[in-house]
DNA sequence: CTGAAAGCGCTTACAG
DNA sequence: CTGAAAGCGCTTACAG
């Protein structure tokens, strides 16, 4: 019988079952790698478990998020994994728990009521802090850009703990340009405030890629009389020159987690809501040199 | 009502309507940035249509394929837009013929009379080749790696193509690891034949950032003493030093031209097969030297 | 334990 | 032109 053509009409048996075996997943952004790797770890997952993803881009904007979400409602997703948009209030939790809509927040959370898959992103930044100390920087930015999230507060807390723990000066923060092309042409901006630093850690790796190029049309050679560290460990970190140091951040492991989370709410509604939260590694290349004593 | 917490039931409107508003969209792979920017063309387009889509991964894997199309079909999509699998055999899309299910090939074809939406390859390595010529350079080789597929073979004939045509040994074909790690460790096999060459076009920008990175611990310099050409024009293309020169195929684009080819197909199931081809452009950049009269 | 009937929430064709 | 009824293809609770 299902050899003579018969395919099973899954909307039907939703709509009796009150089971649509999808899975709604709405991210902020689906030109960067690292949102595409997510996905790759959620749909694997997903598939495994016979189930479907419906994917949704929210562009970071949260009007687009409302109406992305009603379309989710609407098509019956059993269960939504969210990277809330930045500026998300904490009331539009309240809103989803009174559709009974179970949901996992991924990589960015704005309650702590509900599932969370994600990065410890401060032990991050204390890694990189660290890692540089141990070499004899002391004077070291931080480069960040893009919307302010929790994933963002976490990381510049991150450095300012381990900068002042360190008795570092830990208001040496700047914001370079969201394009990707544009990143290189600030590198200048790490040398604006009379105290020179050293080194320069990177919100993320889209960011080293740009300041690397950015230090090396200054004259300056990453590895050498400069040093710098990356934010995510994404495939390209291997395959520069000098291969970038940096924090991995594993997002297709995030990604099956999160979905794994959202299986494990839908088998069980009431179970306590659980936070997922990987630990960084650092991944020690070429991009960072020693400070002579004198140096200093 | 509407206000009242009513949300419409898209799956029982399709149970009856025969319409699900829902689009499947398989690709071979979603870790490569390449992928993830083409989809984000398509959801945009699918997204304004008022529609949503399911995303399948084949994994380049046909029995895959088959099982997520199958899936498709349960859930009842309106129609899928798919990037074929190698492998793939043209009888597949008899099937898909006889199950009623509108279909659009993307970036890849497997059938003449099934709407496609792709690039111009051919013509792209004849752009890169066309340029190498003009600094100089004859002994070119081409660098590919990955599984054998209508995109892959465009690519191939047209870099024989416009060898030939310009008296250039068309043979000078090496493949490179599929695994991004290993490919500057792979950058001798350049040198491996006694006639040296003096410039590589790369199959896409993967393996340009690779090579850039091989021929650098080899100790030539890119864009001096040898030329590299990539193909795709990522992002990162404008951020690697030397900057590379790539022919780029806007994924963007073509994801968007291959929803509305969809689009249009729901709206006219009877309207003839289109093919939309894009031109790819030449991005010149300093990956590529003048060679000197004395060097041929 | 098996099988026929009711009903999920829409849309559409049909009667009034 | 409006409104009540039938029916899409399943699942589930219920009668036999």
């Amino acid at each position: 019988m299902r050899e003579l053509g018969y395919v099973y009409n899954m909307g039907a048996a939703r709509l009796r079952a009150e089971r649509s075996h999808t899975v709604g997943v709405i991210v902020p952004n689906l030109t960067n790698p690292f949102f595409a790797e997510l996905l790759s770890g959620i749909e694997s997952v997903i598939d495994a478990a016979g189930m479907v993803v419906i994917l949704a881009n929210s562009g970071d904007l949260v009007e687009r998020q409302d109406m992305v979400m009603r379309r989710m409602r609407e098509h019956g997703v059993d269960g939504v994994i969210f990277c809330p948009a930045a500026g998300t209030e904490p009331e539009f939790l309240e809103h989803v728990d009174e559709w009974n809509l179970p949901l996992v927040q991924v990589l960015r959370h704005i309650s702590e009521t509900v599932d969370y898959a994600g990065v410890d992103y401060a032990a991050g930044m204390r890694q990189a802090v660290d890692y540089l100390a141990s070499l004899g920087h002391r004077k070291i930015v931080f480069a960040v850009h893009g919307p302010i999230h929790s994933a963002y507060l976490e990381r510049i807390e991150g450095f300012r703990d381990a900068m002042v723990s360190r008795g570092f000066d830990p208001d040496r923060i700047i914001r370079v340009p969201y394009q990707t092309a544009r990143i290189p042409g600030s590198a200048h901006l790490l040398f604006d405030s009379p105290e020179k630093p050293t080194a320069v850690i990177c919100f993320n790796d889209v960011i080293a890629l740009g300041l690397s190029a950015g230090l090396h049309d200054l004259g300056l050679k990453v590895g050498e009389n400069f040093s710098l560290v990356g934010f995510d460990d994404v495939t390209e970190a291997d395959v520069m020159r000098p291969r970038l140091t940096s924090v991995s951040t594993a997002p297709v492991t995030i990604g099956e987690n999160s979905a794994r989370l959202l299986l494990d709410r839908l088998a069980d509604p009431l179970r306590p809501p659980r936070r997922v939260v990987k630990e960084t590694q650092l991944h020690i290349r070429q991009s960072c040199a020693k400070i002579a004593i004198t140096a200093l």
